[in-house]
DNA sequence: AAACGGATAGCAACCGTATTCTGTCCGAGT
DNA sequence: ACTCGGACAGAATACGGTTGCTATCCGTTT
């Protein structure tokens, strides 16, 4: 009776076809145990006799058994993967709070899907069928959109939907769809970092601020201009003269298009720029260096987002710092611990934001 | 009779605990057929009459039924998914070639899992084994490593792993670990474009070039840095004078540190810079504008990557262009058609790189 | 000495689909 | 009228694990 030793000799009995990956079946009959004593002994959670479990891990490690993840998720309707759907992976803005995702994601032992929308709503609801399909333990949504109520309610159906079959619905920057909703939000302060961006630029005695940039629906754009107005509010400013509020674009080519149209058509009639992100404004830098405007001496300029391009502008870009990380991580943690009291209240936060300060604000010139 | 109009019942007879989601049983029951029929009207592989498949589609819009992934891949044994392994999503790099890996994905109806890896060879490991157990259909290994006899060893040995599981191995910009393995390369010409980087600042007149960042025994370093040598020897120059390779880092405050030490140190003893990266070449711009050097006027300076900041740096960047998208995508589609003969016997190419010229190098001044 | 109970291990019933194998019905061909 | 074959639908089984229930062995307790 061979064998004795530990030669490894292949799974499949008849040598025919392609070799089969091992099965638990495979890895029993090599230990000489059950296929329940072989689940047991790998699970940990059952008692099982040292040598018995021994014999079994030499049998895994011989024939290079790993369990098949859908067998198991079919019994146990968890599959250990977290979902994130977001506009589009290139993205500076995106792949940070990916990247955060994927952080608590992994310290959770959880695996990270990532789905691109192209930012196409139909797109996203399609997506999240085929993710549903996968029992996956949360989707997280990431990035603005138009709040229509036909907005809400797609969302609450996709949330009840991913609830019954056991996942996590999680907005991450988006705003909230109602009451009652089986759904983490994770959201972070625009409205409150515009306000605080234009309130910074004020104190340096700036009055005449362009908002430039940000798509008009878009609840991130209408959040950021509220605390941009706000702001102006509060010194006894308007938002809302003409041409203070520039908005239409995102891109780097709209801040530079839209700064030099403004340069060509009229008087340099402001000192400060409020950037939608940090490549609007290096776009509107560009502009301005090509027109001889000087910055921040003359029009001071400040960012948003903090990317890795803000330091490396010139001059280097004063930015509004988004918790991108920590978005990320939230939405993984609230959402696996949702049953946890510790967190199971706050299943809808608001992270702040801060100012970086480096070298594009400057006081105003007198008038 | 009962139930004859189209009412939403709920999938579970009883109506104590949570909802389940819908099961194909529940929707052959509401439907009044088989399991299998459903399977099959759902499939479309196999003839049911009209009115029954009607039936069984109305049955699955009622119940918001999708199947059970993990079911489906039991016994088909694939799960339509593929796995990208990178160091860090949120870097710019490997955040373009995963969105290559998506794009092809998505158009191949693959869902894709994004992992980190962090540049531990064992947590590499250790993530493939993760993915063995999804039985992936690809498992994407991006990013240079070090190559040693125990790399090959290793990639070997994932290779066949991941073959008898079903999956394809495919190494994206890293060297094959050896012929007749199951596996698919995709690389792109780093010697040749460092050959290419240097020969054009040599075709403008530079002779004195730094070759600035990389570490050390990295196979894409020490690729760059071989065409490096080709180029200057064939212009009977010699690369390996003192100070004329400064390896140890890539990240843009090596850039910075080391170009801003050589300046206090020495004599401004060169004229062009061939950078690892473009925020390499980054940090040695500002070390440069700092110590008062003009670019390009005084000192040219080359990147790699062409990085988004690559148009913002002042004065905009020239740069090697990697086809990082095009890696991501050529990596899915040859190891998803592998079998096709059209591209069976490709399974191991190199794509090209090109200089993108911006302002940053100018003809060398007169000695 | 008999009964008891803890430690292990095996049997078998699922989990939700795909698919092979049968079986029925019905129109067409002879 | 009878047979034959195609179109369709159902029963049964396989896929690879997990887990509740059962069975055995043996040292303890009374």
């Amino acid at each position: 009776m061979g064998n004795r030793d530990g030669a490894v000799t292949p799974p499949s009995a008849e040598d025919g076809g392609t070799p089969r990956a091992a099965t638990i079946r495979d890895v029993a009959a090599r230990a000489g145990v059950s296929v329940a004593t072989v689940s047991r002994a790998l699970s940990g959670q059952y008692p099982v006799a040292n040598a018995t479990r021994a014999r079994v891990q030499r049998a895994v490690r011989d024939l290079d058994y790993v369990v098949n993840a859908h067998a198991r998720a079919l019994t146990g309707s968890k599959s250990k993967t977290i979902a994130v759907l977001l506009s589009d992976i290139a993205s500076p803005f995106y792949s940070r709070i990916a990247h955060g995702v994927e952080q608590q994601a992994s310290a959770e032992k959880r695996l990270m899907m990532v789905c691109a929308t192209h930012g196409d709503p139909e797109r996203e609801v399609g997506l999240v069928e085929m993710l549903r399909e996968q029992s996956v333990d949360a989707v997280v949504l990431v990035g603005g959109i138009v709040d229509t109520p036909e907005y809400r309610e797609r969302m609450a159906r996709l949330a009840r939907l991913l609830d019954t079959a056991g996942s996590r619905l999680v907005l991450c920057g988006r705003p909230s769809p109602g009451e009652d909703l089986p759904v983490t939000v994770v959201e972070y302060e625009n409205s409150g970092g515009a306000f605080a961006a234009a309130s910074y630029l004020m104190d340096k005695g700036h009055r005449d601020i362009l908002f430039l940039g940000g798509v008009g629906p878009d609840t991130t754009t209408q959040d950021r201009l509220d605390g941009f107005r706000r702001a102006l509010a509060s010194r006894d400013l308007s938002a809302d003269e003409p041409g203070r509020i520039l908005t239409g674009g995102n891109s780097r080519q709209f801040g530079y298009d839209t700064i030099r149209a403004r340069l060509l058509r009229e008087e340099l009639d402001f000192t400060a720029i409020l950037a939608w992100d940090d490549l609007v404004a290096a776009g509107a830098m560009t502009a301005l260096r090509e027109a001889g405007v000087d910055v921040p001496g003359r029009v001071s300029i400040l960012g948003y987002n903090d990317e890795q391009i803000a330091q490396d502008l010139v001059p280097p870009l004063t930015s509004v710092s988004i918790p991108h990380t920590e978005l990320g991580r939230s939405a993984v943690r609230l959402a696996l611990h949702r049953e946890d009291p510790a967190v199971a209240s706050s299943q809808h936060i608001t992270l702040g934001t801060h100012i970086v300060v480096r070298g594009s604000v400057r006081e105003a010139a007198r008038r």
